[in-house]
DNA sequence: TATAAGACTTATGTATACAGACACGAAAGG
DNA sequence: CCTTTCGTGTCTGTATACATAAGTCTTATA
């Protein structure tokens, strides 16, 4: 993992935090990143100040960065955004979504089936991540694919913990399955309430695993 | 303007780009900022890669800075996104704000209405903002809030050019008067349709006005 | 005259050096 | 034995130095 360049230092601690390979709370010191990488602090410096714009690390002056300690509140409220911004995709998704889309996206659904059946939750998570890509881009708007997926990406270890649970993955198909129907039928409406519910139960889902945990900080799952 | 910090320096550098001091497309060059600034390459350095990260400018390998050149497309984007999130604002908000939260808002939006009358527009422009930010605090949702800001704080030196068209503060008063008595009803559908569509104007006559000219690179007013 | 190749200039990317702040620990005093 | 204070070490913030790539200008040749 010798020299690399700043951009692909920041690429790589954000794949490291966005899968949980750092836990939130956890110092990040730059000197220890610097000999990791074979760099000098330099570039280590100028990836932890984007990271820190995005959101995924606090840099205090003087103290340091650390992957960014997501209370149980901040995680609630990031899900309910989510759950908003899912909803928006699939209103205007509705309406602008092509036949030719609308075929992949058809397509796509079937892979999901497929995977839904083998119970395998890794599978079934990605084919997932692929369905949920094609109503993005359905939506015709790349601004709003662009803020949607950063956000997707910070909650990636938290959602993926979801489909762990007893019953998700198949109550997840069959959610889609509305969904795909009623971007079919070009319902803004529906299309839009059924994806927002569909991301909410995993917030409530989240919450009521949660709260099981007398937990104020939260560790995500380490892949 | 001497010896400031890296902080210092994005904030200033923010500042003026949101209010389009450096139009877009404009280069930045790190030594020239440095000498300005009175310091250094490396604190501009890392002020320039948080500006990046965040998309106020634009930061290509080899090829220095620029401040971010938005297409008339990627407007449009950003602006029907903005419309979407105050609309979920208002849904949000219209089933947590409470009474005092209300009372705030009618007591500013008492404020907004001797703003529209004196007929200043930039006076108007500041009082709406405080109207919003009520509304946005009304959600109880802090990264909302956040994420909402943060794109209403790119769009803002478009945004504040609508209101000097002909009509549109007597409009957007009207369309508050509207909103108001929503989220004092407490009717989630009409608070968020209502402010969906108040910015969503903004967008649509932002769309007509550009449509006059033939630019598909826009310089935003020079406060 | 136009074009292409090569040297030169300039700006970015990285490394290293230095200064200062914070944290931890040891020692002294109560 | 506990508390407080001072000293030392470590890490961050900034400056400077060096390497390299992109762009430019000049010059030579067709």
């Amino acid at each position: 993992m010798l020299h690399k360049n700043a951009d692909d230092i920041r690429q790589t601690l954000e794949d490291e935090i966005a899968s949980g390979e750092h836990a939130p709370g956890t110092r990040l010191e730059e000197l220890v990143l610097a000999k990791r990488f074979g760099v000098s602090r330099t570039p280590v410096r100028e990836a932890l100040r984007i990271l820190s714009a995005s959101g995924l690390i606090e840099l205090k002056p003087r103290k340091g960065a650390t992957v960014a300690p997501l209370s149980l509140e901040r995680l609630v409220e990031m899900f309910e955004v989510m759950a908003e911004m899912e909803g928006v995709c699939g209103t205007i998704a509705a309406r602008r979504m092509t036949t030719s889309e609308l075929t992949f996206l058809r397509h796509q659904h079937f892979i999901c089936a497929e995977a839904a059946q083998s119970g395998d939750a890794d599978h079934y998570y990605a084919e997932n991540a692929r369905f949920h890509a094609l109503i993005y881009a359905g939506c015709h708007n790349e601004f709003l694919i662009e803020e949607v997926q950063r956000l997707r990406r910070r909650l990636q270890p938290y959602r993926r913990l979801q489909l762990r649970l007893k019953g998700r993955i198949a109550d997840s198909f069959a959610e889609h399955q509305a969904i795909v129907e009623a971007l079919d039928a070009g319902e803004e409406e529906a299309a839009g309430r059924l994806l927002k519910a569909h991301i909410s139960i995993q917030s409530h889902r989240f919450a009521d695993w949660v709260s099981g945990l007398n937990a104020t900080r939260l560790v995500p799952e380490t892949t």
